[in-house]
RNA sequence: GCGGGAGUAGCUCAACUGGUUAGAGCGCUGCCCUGUCACGGCAGAGGUUGCGGGUUCAAGUCCCGUCUCUCGCGCCA
């Protein structure tokens, strides 16, 4: 008999059906046994009554165990009813196929675990609803941003990982130290690839994992991401990115809000807050001048917005604007990369921006420097060898229009559009410092 | 790297100022159960209290060292 999926059921009362699930719930009553069981496609009751050789089956089944079973659709009596997914419907059981034994739960698998313990047993704690909810809303953002750019003439390419140069300097960098007997590098970020992009596509974008080998120990930091990336060319300045982010992130947080309204319930989170008018924007300077008012202490004159400052611009943001989201802009040139564009009025600040959201940096990207000679110059200053980006400057020497763009950390917005305590909840298989899949030994590796 | 918190049963946690045989809930095992839906009932198994040393008549508890996790800071296109 063709499967049936558990979504489906509903339209097939009265009828006999099969259907290939897990066992979500068992409960044996001796001489009859419920279950939940749990497809792609959601939940459904089993029931067994009477039928001594299906029983016989049917109490030998655990959790998690697979199986094909077949059945009637029945419609609930009235008072067996439930207000969940086929909760006025059932399938009478007449028959079981064991696809799969399963060994017996390490925990209950609602229950709220520590989070190594949650890591250390991936393939298992991936599968319950929480986790599933979170990389389904993941799934639903990397889709929206991939279509919203497309219709934007975005064209998507695929970034390299092994890169041969610590492309821009600042992060913390893997290096590969076999590379066909020479040195490499792990990406930390497709910059470099993306605005070469901008040569045969004008508007590039690409999803593109990334690395970096900083030693931190927070809550908001992986040792492997996954980056949001495009670029644009024929821009006026860091403004016409900031619109074009506006409007994807505006559409990532309605696909959110309208396809995931269950997910987001039970995370107990609101669907991110959009200001009817544009994303409230504030230069670095007016937002600590902002946070020095509102919250006191001292913010002025500092580099850049310290965590605890990032969250009382978004407070302010919320209350003032009523805006989950606010772009911060102008940061002091020297902290940005070589590529970033000056600001022709005040070369000391930057053509750059972030973008906060509940708190967090999700987002930075800026306008680019385009003319061959300012860029050559620029790495110079910074005592960065243009001969070792000779690969890179080649799209400068050969005609690149005025351009800019940005980088949003996937990991990132997840995590603040449910509100998780720890982005690497965000990854579905997270590194960091002490792990990849299971804890690095202890034995440190020998230098 | 710095600072706070933590490490006790498979999981999540108790155990007051050091004091009998280290407990509970969930999970697990066995038996019972015809309307359950986190099913329920009865019985049971399960511990080198992270590791090493010390103080004490006595250490899960105090001291020293060490490892790990976690949170914050630092670092971080």
């Amino acid at each position: 008999m063709e499967r049936t999926l558990i979504g489906d059921l509903s339209k097939h009362v009265g009828e006999t059906v099969s259907i290939s699930a897990w066992v979500d719930v068992a409960r044996n009553q001796g001489k009859m046994a419920f279950f939940d069981f749990r497809d792609r496609s959601g939940l459904v009751q089993g029931v067994v009554f009477g039928k001594p050789e299906v029983l016989e089956v049917a109490q030998t089944l655990k959790q998690e165990w697979v199986v094909r079973v077949e059945g009637k659709v029945n419609e609930r009596p009235e008072k067996m009813r439930r207000d969940v997914q086929n909760g006025t419907i059932e399938l009478e059981i007449t028959a079981i196929e064991v696809l799969s034994k399963a060994e017996s739960m390490p925990f209950a698998l609602d229950a709220e675990l520590n989070i190594d313990t949650h890591f250390d047993n991936l393939p298992l704690t991936l599968r319950v609803q929480r986790t599933r909810d979170i990389f389904s809303v993941q799934a639903t953002i990397v889709d929206t941003f991939r279509n919203s750019l497309k219709a934007e003439g975005f064209t998507e390419f695929q970034a390299p990982v092994l890169v041969g140069g610590d492309a821009e300097g600042g992060a913390a960098v893997f290096k590969i130290e076999d590379y066909y007997g020479k040195q490499a590098y792990l990406a930390t970020s497709g910059q470099l690839y993306k605005q070469i992009m901008v040569g045969p596509f004008e508007r590039s974008m690409t999803v593109a994992k990334t690395f970096r080998a900083e030693k931190s120990a927070t809550t908001r930091h992986l040792s492997e991401l996954t980056q949001l990336e495009f670029e644009m060319g024929f821009v006026e300045s860091h403004k016409d990115v900031m619109t074009m982010l506006e409007k994807v992130i505006r559409n990532i947080a309605t696909a959110v809000a309208e396809k995931h309204g269950e997910e987001l319930k039970r995370f107990k989170v609101e669907p991110a807050m959009l200001p009817k008018d544009a994303f409230p924007v504030f230069t670095l300077l007016e937002a600590q001048e902002i946070i020095e008012k509102e919250f006191g202490g001292k913010a002025v004159g500092e580099l850049d917005l310290e965590p605890e400052h990032e969250k009382q611009i978004c407070k302010y943001a919320k209350e003032k604007f009523g805006s989950d989201f606010v772009f911060i802009t102008h940061f002091p040139t020297k902290k940005r990369a070589f590529y970033t564009y000056p600001d022709p009025e005040n070369p000391e600040l930057s053509r750059s921006f972030d973008l906060l959201f509940r708190g967090l940096e999700i987002n930075s990207g800026s306008q680019r420097i385009h003319n061959y000679e300012e860029l050559v110059e620029k790495m110079k200053a910074r005592k960065m060898d243009p001969e070792k980006f000779g690969f890179y400057l080649q799209a400068f020497k050969y005609g690149m229009p005025p351009h800019g763009g940005c980088s949003t950390g996937l990991e990132r917005i997840t995590m603040k559009m449910l509100d998780l305590g720890n982005v690497k909840e965000a990854s579905a298989f997270p590194r960091d410092m002490n792990r990849i899949d299971t804890l690095l030994s202890t034995d440190k590796k020998e230098d």
